[in-house]
This record gives structure tokens, C-alpha cells and sequence, in this order.
DNA sequence: TAAAAATACTCCATAGGTATTTTAT
DNA sequence: ATAAAATACCTATGGAGTATTTTTA
């Protein structure tokens, strides 16, 4: 990105020879002499005096100077400045989070990133990860961290970060905690507190107990985990909690493979990802290495 | 001269479609295409995301932005250097001109500039005079007629034109109207309306008052001279007019030295003036004349 | 399905090279 | 006569257009 001609009336003027340009340039004299003649008939003005063997600066060549000089290194800070993109993390990052990681995974990482890259303004919203898929997709936000769909997305790069296994849990003195052995279709049985139909959570669970052909229907149905909790601490059902919220839960042995959800982040796939963003991103994947690390 | 694929990209960028863009440049939507695609390649960067039908610059896309603008308002500047060589008044000639300005005194200016040289074209953009200073210093207009600040700019050339005395004025049944005599302190003590803080115009009346230690508060705010002089009218708070707008309100006489905004016009330093712009500065320097002429 | 961007292809203008001519000392 | 710029002529490339394919909403 330059502009050949501009370049060779530079290197004419400061040579004062159409010659010494070209061999400066590495072309043939008569590539200058064509390109300067350009020049000037896009101008409608000579740039240059051909006085025998003398070559200099008409008026109007004198008055082109400073300009050619401000284009050409216009050029270059342009370049520069395309550059010096690698590596400077600044600008805006916009982050959607499902209401669950903002509140158990993500505040540590967002503190740390927030020192690492003060220049960065976090623009983070906190929603529902079904809206926040919604949201990446319409291109609103550049990032989400959210609990996964269990089918990739066309459009979209998903990866997951965390494991998030589920206990089914009851209440200590619901008649399930003392129930001697459990498997799903017992559990279908009984009313139970799910997320809202349309969340990831739910299809995944509902996707267990299809295998066994088992439908279930929800009473109560929220998108708070928190508030699933407490409606599970009353009495009010069985539910599925991650570990981490169970508490003083009882928490039900089930004959059946492990219920987990993946956590993680995603991104338009063809939207390329700012410096801030890349960033961010290198900070989950470590927290997932340290996990594994400290899992192992 | 020109560099046409900087072009399509700032068409883009404008109009978020290469489409749009390809209508605009009277080129081809393909052409654009290519246009685009071989900056991407020569910068070793994408400038834009293509989402869906969606356009949308990327980071170093944005990092672009100014200096592409900066290059081809480079080679405007360069073409009508060369012009201006024959004395030629034509081309285009962008001007910042304040509100108070643009409303009170050049009117008849503007008008006779533009039988003088209907060739010009006169791209006027009324603005705050703190604006019209930014604009003239990123260089996205070449002159501006406005209040001049009390401090000179480092890379700015300012000339005062006319000087602006400014009346202390409130409503005719103010409380004020009715005083004997009056100083600065006393009027501290009342309710005022001063254009906003970060103005020429308040800054030089705050000065005056800092010279008796006084610290004015202004209850209303706003830049605008009119609405001032109206708020003043009904009766809101005492204020610092031009004399040319004082109209029916009580003139107050005040005990302290005069108070003159000086008005003229700017341009960056370093930057020649165009021959457009140098008749409209003699026109300017003329009214100077005529104005000192007459007061004498 | 419709609209927008990318791509395949064809064509021509032009930038560049070599060889030659012109011009001024 | 010589050195330097202009020009003639040829070639290859790149930029433009049209038509088509791909992609996504």
C-alpha cells in the first residue's frame, strides 16, 4: 500500500535526476519519466524543470512537495498503525454471562483481567445463556460465557471451559432421601423443579430420561438456579443442582450415568476476535488447563 | 491522483455494504470487492467482519479509519495546492464558524464572499467555538470564525477580528435594576446564567471575578447567547451579554474593568492557507479595517 | 427464497521493460 | 560526443465488467 508515483517524485526531487530515482527505485529510467509525466498530466502542471541536464522543482512541483511527503507517510503510519494492532490490548469488550457464572465462576477471572488490561472497557451484561446465544449471534456482543447447547451451532464457535456435573437433590425430609435405591423412573415419578423448558440445562436433562422414555413436567419452573435451591430446600420437589450450589441438600443416589453440563464460552465463527478479546479467551483456557491440572 | 481502493474503503465503512458502497464509487459491486480484498491482503489483515449481511469494521479496521481519511484528504489538499498556484479562487473551503458568530456578524460576510467567488464551494458548519478549535486542530475543517480563547495554541495561528464588550444585564424589574451602585462582589452574591464552563466566554468572565477571589456559579447553563439573553428576560439571574444583544434589558453599570471577548478567526499553523481561504481571511482583515475605520 | 458478498472468466488499459531517438552541453 | 530525458514498442499484470456461486437471514 503506496503510491509508486508519488515515490518517484520524491526521488526525483531529492536526487534532481531522473536516473539517480530510477536506480534508488530499482526501475528503468523510462518507468520514471512515464510516471512523473502522469503525475503531471493528472495535475495539469509540470513538477519539473528539464533544464539540460539540470532537473528542478518548478513552482507547482515545490507546492506538491510537502503534500507528497504528508500522503507518503500517511502511508506508512496507516501500515503502522495496522501493526501495531498485535499485541495492544485496548478498546471495548463486550461479554454476555449467563446469571450462574457471573455469580460462582466468573467474578476471580474478571477481577485478574480487569488488572491485567485496565485499557480495556468491560462491557458485561448478565442474562439467561439462551439469550446469550441469541445475543452473540446478532453480532450485539463479541463473547458470551454461558452453560453450553448440547448441539453445536452452525455459525458459532463453542468451547467449554468448566464440567459442571449435576446431583439430583431433595429436600432432607422429602420422602425420596429415604427412599433405600433410586432409579430414574422413580424419579419421574415424583414433582420435580426444573430451569425453564427452553434452557440448555433442561434438554439436557430431559435428553436423560428420554433414553428411558420418560417424560417430565415441571410444576414450579424458573431460570435462577438460586431460586430452584430454595424451592427444593422447602419441599416443594427434586431437582438436578450443580455440586456447588447442593448445600445442605440431600442428595440423592440415582442408578444412572452422570448429568453434566458444559460451561464454557462462544463467539461469532466468523467474526474475528478483537485483542481484548483473545485475551479474555487465554484466561479461560488456563483456568480450564488448571482445573485439569488440579482435578488430575 | 487519488488512491481509489482507500476510497472503497471508506465507502464501506460509511455505508456498512459493499453494495452500497459499489453505488456510491459508480463501480461495480465486485470491483469493491476486490478493492477490499487486496487492502486486506497488503495490510495482512481483515478491515471488515462479514457477518451474515451484516458489515462491520474489525479492530484493524478501525485503526485504518483515520489514516485512510488523513491520506485522501492528503491528496485533495496536494491537487488544490497545485490550483491555487495560478491564483485561482475554487475548490472547497470548510469553515467552523460559532453560533453567536455565524447569527451576528458574518452573515453579509459569507454573502459577499460568495458573489466575489461563486467558485468555491463554501462547506459552513456551525458549531460551539471549543469545537470549531477541535476541529480546525484534527484538521477536518481548514478554517473557523469564532470566539478566541484568552490563551494562544501552541499549533494554531489566531486572529482577533472584532472585539466583543460584554454588558452586565439583567431584567428590567430585577432586584439589581434598582441598586445604587454595584461591584463584582455583589453580584457574585446573585443568581447568574453563563454560557458552560468549558467555553472561551465563561472563562474569561470567571477570570475577572478570580481577580476579587469571587467563585461564580452559574444555576442554568447553556451555549447558546439567545437563550441566555431570554432566561435573562424573564427574570432567572443577572448575565454577561454582548452589547449587540442586550435589546431591552437593564444594562447594569458595575464597577470593575471591562470585559471583551475578542473574536476572530483560526487555522492550524502548519497548514497553508488555500487561496479560497486566504480571500475569506482578507475579507475578514477588511471588516477589521472597516470597523476601526468607523470607531475612530 | 431473496439479497448480499465472493468468485470465475474475460477484456483491456496501463505500468514496466528494452531499445531508440531527441536534446542540450 | 555524450549523457540524460523522452518516446516507441512490446508484454504482462491488474483492475474492471458480467455472470455465477455461495452464504445467510
Amino acid at each position: 500500500m503506496q503510491d509508486t508515483n508519488l515515490q518517484a517524485f520524491l526521488a526525483v526531487a531529492r536526487e534532481h535526476s531522473f536516473s539517480l530515482a530510477a536506480e534508488q527505485l530499482h526501475i528503468s529510467q523510462s518507468a520514471v519519466s512515464k510516471r512523473i509525466a502522469l503525475l503531471e498530466q493528472q495535475l495539469g502542471a509540470s513538477l519539473f524543470d528539464r533544464i539540460g541536464k539540470r532537473v528542478m522543482l518548478t513552482e507547482a512541483g515545490n507546492a506538491m512537495l510537502p503534500h507528497a511527503e504528508a500522503i507518503l507517510q500517511g502511508y506508512r503510519d496507516a501500515q503502522q498503525a495496522v501493526v501495531d494492532l498485535d499485541g495492544v490490548v485496548c478498546g471495548e469488550l463486550s461479554i454476555a454471562i449467563s446469571h450462574h457464572l457471573g455469580l460462582h465462576r466468573l467474578p476471580p477471572l474478571l477481577q485478574r483481567y480487569n488488572r491485567s488490561y485496565p485499557e480495556v472497557r468491560l462491557a458485561v451484561e448478565f442474562m439467561d445463556s439462551e439469550q446469550a446465544y441469541a445475543r452473540v449471534l446478532r453480532g450485539d456482543v463479541e463473547l458470551a460465557v454461558v452453560t453450553l447447547a448440547t448441539e453445536r451451532q452452525e455459525r458459532l464457535v463453542a468451547e467449554p471451559i468448566w464440567e459442571d456435573p449435576l446431583r439430583f437433590v431433595c429436600a432432607r425430609d422429602h420422602p425420596l432421601a429415604s427412599a433405600r435405591s433410586l432409579d430414574l423412573a422413580a424419579l419421574a415419578a415424583q414433582p420435580l423443579i426444573l430451569p425453564g423448558a427452553a434452557t440448555n440445562t433442561s434438554a439436557l436433562v430431559r435428553s436423560v430420561f428420554n433414553t428411558q422414555q420418560l417424560v417430565l413436567q415441571s410444576a414450579i419452573s424458573t431460570n435462577y438456579l438460586e431460586t430452584i435451591k430454595t424451592m427444593v430446600a422447602i419441599g416443594m420437589g427434586w431437582s438436578l443442582l450443580p455440586v456447588t450450589l447442593c448445600g445442605e441438600l440431600h442428595q440423592l443416589e440415582v442408578d444412572c450415568p452422570a448429568i453434566v453440563r458444559q460451561l464454557g464460552y462462544l463467539h461469532l465463527a466468523k467474526r474475528s476476535p478483537s485483542n481484548a478479546a483473545k485475551r479474555f479467551i487465554a484466561l479461560l483456557q488456563q483456568q480450564r488447563r488448571d482445573a485439569a491440572a488440579h482435578g488430575a
